[in-house]
DNA sequence: CGCTTTCTTGAGAGAGATCAAGGGTAGTGG
DNA sequence: CCACTACCCTTGATCTCTCTCAAGAAAGCG
């Protein structure tokens, strides 16, 4: 179901890729893909298949995870406006290496692969934008990698997961850290690599040490520097 | 000490990345950066520092890794002749993320920052050779990853790493995978997030089992069917 | 031939996974 | 409005795998 959303009048325009692009190369951008919306719990693209599509999202939050065969789930980011999925794969010409899921109600834009590899030759800016868009999927990753292997004790894992995730969605309030946690803790465990029951241990323990405070779904880190220390 | 190495006419030229640029490229490539030589055990490019170089490999293994402060090493990769080092973070424009450490004596094209942007953006040719080369570096970081978290079992992991190698280094022979493995138990340890004991262990009880066959630094996959069915 | 580095093997301990059972909350439909 | 279901969170008990500590063997090197 197309939708009729303009990159160049878009009102989200994240503060980074490819939103921040001159007005011309919108226009293409815009001509190139069509929107789409994708309700929540559906999958936008599969871990595995052939990577055709480059997508770009518009509205909402993703989840971006790879599984093994035995069904265990690495949770690898959660995507947000101004985002983009499976430009790796498409570059590489191979398969999604990941799966996205919306996590709510998301809009976003497809782009065929043959249309964005020539959009991206189309102008120096275009290929800029797309390398340093892959340069921070890569920090990411290597972000993940180094949470799971560098942090010795469980405490330290979940610790870094959620300052990771304080550092994207930020809305600072001076020192403490709120932001809205959508993920359940199984999620949570699957990104830190811990069990769903250590997670809830290890948050209730946060909780009666004053490291952390949950209201609904918003989560204040009280004290970042504590939590920081326990990623040794 | 600069050496006087031309990439147009370079013996080793690697199947990927800026080697296969076209020869008006490969002129540019050449002018823009000097070729340095580094010895075994020295550091190429270190983690924290201010990104302003790339680097292309041209001889030589290089082993790049991340750390903690409490002295953790997370084994990334090794690198070899054609490829990149430092290329996400001088994207970024942010400071190295990993440590590059000369494995034996290297030869590399060191390529200031600035010069390696404008270079980018001179053709469309070698934009999209540098958002490969990124995407490549992705994978692999996403690799380490998926191997950290979805592998249950150490047996799991360590088949994983010694596949991805195999992967890398492969001097096919038919059915059995064999390849040099420069790689110290400690090094292993770091690259599947193991300790040096346990690796030793479990490649004792590859052998007793006939999984793998070692000869000096010449290693050989028996029965890699039965190692993929370790990483489950 | 001593020295360093790496590998090997053993014993013990601890962190977290797993199994298990119960409680809270939201959404659904009669 | 209330039962019913589904999903998630919480807490306890146990158990196993791997880390750590330790001590010695093997191998490479000056």
């Amino acid at each position: 179901m197309p939708a009729t959303h303009s990159c160049v009048t878009c009102a989200v325009r994240g503060p980074q890729c490819f939103c921040t692009l001159p007005a011309l190369d919108l226009l293409d951008l815009q001509a190139i893909g069509s929107s789409h919306h994708f309700e929540a719990h559906s999958t936008i693209l599969r871990e595995g298949f052939t990577a055709n599509h480059v997508y770009i999202v518009c509205k909402g939050r993703i989840k971006v995870s790879a599984a093994s065969e035995d069904g265990r789930l690495l949770l690898v980011r959660i995507a947000g406006p101004g985002d983009v999925l499976g430009l790796a794969s498409v570059l590489r010409a191979s398969n999604y290496k990941v799966t996205a899921e919306a996590l709510e109600a998301c809009e976003l834009k497809s782009i065929p692969r043959d249309n964005f590899l020539k959009f991206m030759r189309s102008s120096p800016d275009v290929g800029e934008n797309t390398a340093v868009a892959v340069a921070r999927e890569y920090e990411a990753a290597l972000l993940s990698a180094r949470r799971l292997a560098l942090s010795t004790s469980a405490a330290g894992k979940l610790a870094s997961t959620l300052l990771d995730w304080a550092r994207i969605d930020h809305t600072h309030n001076n020192e403490a850290l709120e932001f809205g946690m959508p993920l359940t803790h199984e999620e949570l465990g699957c990104m830190a690599g811990l069990s769903r029951e250590t997670v809830t241990r290890l948050l209730t323990r946060f909780r009666a040490e004053g490291l952390v405070r949950q209201q609904g779904d918003r989560m204040t880190l009280l004290k970042p520097e504590q939590l920081q220390s326990l990623y040794c």
